[in-house]
DNA sequence: CCTACCGATCGGTAGG
DNA sequence: CCTACCGATCGGTAGG
């Protein structure tokens, strides 16, 4: 294998990355449903067929783009990190993601309307986002479980894993609806002081 | 005007109601975009031409669901009521929307789907749930207003109607992918129960 | 990656 | 001239 191999595929790879930037936004604007694939092909100067070379359905381009959000929220904010280790931690690590979404509206607005569409059993990103908050519901738990045993936790904090997921996804829609008058992070770190002992920033 | 005039536009609104309904379904569990004219005609037993002179545009026919679900809304938990009056019983009655929600995952589907499209500015329902926000947020900023006043407001309530809304709209979301796990009404109690000093139920 | 297409379906509207 | 539709079809666009 040589360099030549990589710089071989190197313009496919640019323009995969190309398509699947420009699928992230077409989703976030128009939604799975609403988006076409003819209109994220002309934003990426490619043919639909030159699309399809690179995503022969419209929801393999869904599921790479949200693979690639994963991964880049896990590098960003949670590498290496024990979601069963300590729960101020972790916390901190996911108001940092909500700082971070804050100046990302089309990020957001991708989660908010894929994850509305994806109640619908029938849509192809329904199992994805029914595992990824069970997932987020475990490591909220691990983390209060963690600070309730340090008596950082007000109350019982029963479920409350629900509550913060809830009102972080809630925040969202009204964020994007009037940005100037919802502050997400500011709405988080209140839930923090309020439901823990936590000292935050 | 004798009674054989109403019974004369009786089959129209029969139509007109079931048309209404068929969307609502519709709207609700593809999205506004998603959903086709053509199966909701199809689902009430009517051509598209039928549909068209009952709802001669798509967009109309989305107004005239809206409307339908706040004036529903409106008699059954709201009629005659003051938005500026008892604070307490704003949010007993808000908690009754929510306790009925949870038997409508119909209706929750509809508004949260239409709730994360219309964040699109393009959106045709744009407006109507900036709007519908914006008052829903003056409402129960009123009603905690009022509970501060009378001493029964925990902390200071620093626009709590905002983290109120957020949790109520996130949990629709967690309780449409898995409706075993998530207790809206009991959530909603919590909630109240850590940020008031009302006795609710 | 291209041109050249497919079966179907989109929202909307014609005359009767 | 009213209502409540009908069958047929418009020009465009969907994903493949």
């Amino acid at each position: 294998m040589s360099v030549d191999d990589a710089s071989g595929y190197a313009k496919g790879r640019r323009t995969r990355a190309q398509i699947v930037a420009a699928a992230l936004d077409a989703f976030g604007s128009a939604g799975y449903r609403g988006a076409s694939m003819a209109q994220i092909a002309q934003t990426c100067g490619v043919s639909r067929a030159g699309l399809a070379h690179h995503f022969p359905t419209k929801e393999s381009l869904l599921i790479a783009v949200l693979v690639e959000r994963d991964r880049v929220n896990g590098e960003l904010f949670f590498a290496g990190m024990d979601p069963d280790g300590d729960g101020g931690d972790y916390l901190r690590r996911l108001l940092r993601v909500v700082e971070h979404n804050a100046s990302t509206p089309g990020i957001v607005s991708l989660f908010v309307t894929l994850s509305a569409e994806a109640t619908d059993p029938a849509h192809p990103a329904h199992v994805y986002f029914a595992v990824r908050y069970d997932t987020l519901r475990r490591h909220i738990h691990a983390a209060l479980t963690d600070l309730r045993a340090r008596g950082l936790l007000r109350g019982d904090g029963a479920d409350a894993e629900v509550d913060l997921i809830a009102l972080i996804d809630g925040l969202q829609i009204q964020w994007l609806l009037a940005p100037e008058t919802v502050d997400m992070p500011t709405r988080m770190r209140r839930w923090i002081a309020r439901e823990t002992l936590l000292t935050i920033d």
